[in-house]
DNA sequence: AAGCATAACTTGTATATACAAGTTATGCAA
DNA sequence: TTGCATAACTTGTATATACAAGTTATGCTT
């Protein structure tokens, strides 16, 4: 058996996503979904849970689970998401544009970053976003080698993590960010419409596998009126 | 009962940032750990789900529970913590000066943003944060008044989750968020040691409590160069 | 010695039961 | 009519059991 409370979340996020449920509403209590999809209650709570994590519904002890209106513009930064899926929400043209695809073997600064042993191959990906014609996101990618064997300029213009997941049969699992404001280099701004802004929104984040090897550093610099981050978050009691 | 897996939740999270446990160690099997605290398996798998969700640990199918890697600068503003919590690990001297505490009748402006009929009597609250003497933060914040009857200029000064959670019983739940980089409005100029900066980072967030009220919104503006978000986010498949 | 099946572990999923705790509507009593 | 106890719902927590699925070490077979 695989992963039936999964099934019961993507019905119920679907229904809700397509307004079949209003928010404010509530949906039928566990008892009631439990019957419906012929399954326990616990199985039913499992994928209430996954809802209320990401935002979908809330819970209230007494009374039931209540819808929560769904952001109008779902801009995900936020979680794991891709670049690819994010393009697909935001601008009207997306374009990306391979600037290096590099076979190397890890300098310094890659052995930190990545926490490798010295000369450890990695491949060093540079790639220039353009939204709606201008180049307004800079990405700088450093990936293990071992983990992505075959890495064409092709797979990189489109998405490498489908390419990871469904080629490869790697588990991307979690990943660590960081957003701060820098001062755009000389680099940045060869390559980058800068629209007479001198600094950049950097996000940086270090991906992990299931297996909690890190295999993916990425530098992402974003031209501060093009960037912006939403969120929804729980309070951690 | 209550909750006996937030207990050990707590616990092993603690244990993990005081390090007794080693990053890459293996925590004891869900079976031993279910004997040593005398509950069933079941419940033990409840701590570590929520241990597994704040990157604590890394559950591996047949192997075991792997601590991970504390952040060594754990810089929150990701989740929902506050203001107070977030200065305490970040700067030497924190300051945190009340410009205005107002009660007011909603006009159009905190309808829209608090979602609330016209003329609902709100606070209004703009308070200066100071870190090492710099006047770089400066928040804007609007509130139920229903749901903060007594808010004085020293709960301002000091915690206002603390004062609605332990004084009035007010359950905070979650929020939704958004970073941005704006351009720095005059009286934003007036008031910050803008330090050259034109832009400024400015977190928007709306606040709930557990019955899906809408109760906040505050609108924060950083100095760039003193803004950092870390965030730890799984990938959700 | 090398290779492979297997046994003995690990976590993942699904089920059933019991009771606690919070909400709401019912209906009786004053 | 009003107020209050209560019954009938809701979700929250804890327990036990069973089996699936993944990992690792053991030991036998070749």
């Amino acid at each position: 058996m695989q992963r039936k409370f999964q099934a019961i979340y993507d019905v119920i996020a679907r229904e809700i996503q397509a307004a079949k449920m209003e928010a404010g509403q509530l949906l039928p209590s566990e008892n009631e979904l439990s019957e419906r999809f012929e399954t326990s209650r616990e199985t039913v709570r499992k994928a209430l849970q996954l809802l209320s994590q990401n935002g979908y519904i809330q819970k209230l002890q007494g009374k039931g689970s209540v819808v929560l209106e769904q952001n109008k513009l779902p801009l995900p930064v936020s979680g794991l998401t891709s670049f690819k899926e994010l393009a697909r929400s935001m601008s009207q043209t997306v374009e990306t544009q391979v600037l290096a695809l590099k076979h190397k073997l890890a300098d310094e600064y890659m052995q930190e970053v990545l926490q490798c042993e010295k000369d450890t191959p990695v491949w060093e990906l540079h790639r220039l976003r353009k939204l709606d014609g201008e180049a307004v996101i800079y990405d700088k990618d450093l990936l293990l080698a071992a983990c992505a064997p075959a890495l064409t300029e092709a797979i990189a213009r489109d998405s490498i993590y489908d390419y990871l997941e469904q080629e490869v049969g790697l588990s991307i699992s979690y990943a660590r960010k960081e957003v701060v404001v820098e001062e755009a280099e000389a680099t940045d701004t060869e390559v980058m419409d800068m629209g007479g802004y001198q600094q950049l929104v950097v996000v940086r984040s270090a991906v992990y596998l299931e297996d909690t090897t890190l295999f993916q550093f990425t530098e992402s610099k974003h031209r501060p009126d093009k960037f912006r981050f939403v969120e929804f978050a729980r309070r951690t009691k």
